[in-house]
DNA sequence: GTCAGTGCAAACCTTTTGCACAGGT
DNA sequence: ACCTGTGCAAAAGGTTTGCACTGAC
């Protein structure tokens, strides 16, 4: 029986006894509405439009809960920025990062994740998440990329 | 035939007709010395025993310099702060991140690296490096937490 | 009515940059 | 002598925090 996320939201809420306000939905809404690997930035921005007084600070609140509940999760490029995406074990996926035009790819690939699982239980460690990217060419970047150096 | 990694940074300097100067090398010495993750901070106080006079931006650059000539890379993990490490392709490895107590297991697994490759190849990506961190519980913090959430 | 949540601005931290001086070439 | 590199301090991002006001309970 799986819940939506909106409702793991509602539920997460209710049990830390926080209040819920309109701008903490309008940002999960805005969050849930969005793919990929959102910016605060970018967030923000999609906020406005249901509510043009949320601020930073709000969103940045908002974005610790929907990781605190599981529904997001932080990760770190190298932009220097925090990007957030959806946190769904069940179709997790890894990312090919083309150094050269910034393209991100994503792929799954179940036998390393199986990997994984080997690679901790032999340290005793239970693992809760993962994070994989593979940083290089893509096909087109490649293309142009001599091969002599 | 294999260079030292001192040597590869003073051929990296010629090659680019940078000049060799004492504080770069102070910093690159420090760095080759130590090993893990240093931030620019701990390197900046390393450094500071051989020079008190260098600054944080020179350590800053010289890292930048590293980075590009392939000695280090750059690391995001989620306490803000960039950090670096050796770049050796022969002896890569990922990590394991207890979210608990923070500490970072260093492992290898070439029957995951071999799989990365394979994806790369179905994607047609030319695979340069790759950063493949666990999270979760390491074995003492696993002990200490309920199973029954 | 109380107290957590919000919005704003200031504070903070890491990283970058401008500029005058130092030092490698 | 030229011109890059350095050190300092200021600036520039991104993120957090203090505080007075708002609004959920």
């Amino acid at each position: 029986m799986k819940e939506s996320e909106l409702k793991k939201f509602t539920r997460y809420i209710g049990e830390k006894g926080l209040k819920s306000t309109s701008q903490r939905y309008d940002i999960v809404k805005a969050f849930l509405k969005s793919k990929g690997h959102l910016s605060v930035e970018d967030l923000h921005h999609k906020v406005q439009k249901f509510n043009p007084k949320i601020g930073y600070a709000t969103v940045y609140r908002t974005l610790k809960l929907l990781t605190d509940s599981g529904i997001a999760v932080e990760r770190y490029f190298d932009d220097g920025q925090t990007r957030y995406e959806h946190l769904s074990p069940e179709e997790h996926h890894d990312h090919l990062i083309c150094v050269k035009c910034g393209n991100i790819i994503e792929f799954e690939e179940k036998k390393i994740e199986a990997l994984q699982d080997d690679v901790a239980r032999d340290h005793g460690f239970k693992v809760l998440s993962h994070k994989l990217e593979l940083y290089g060419y893509c096909n087109s970047c490649n293309s142009i990329n001599t091969p002599g150096d």
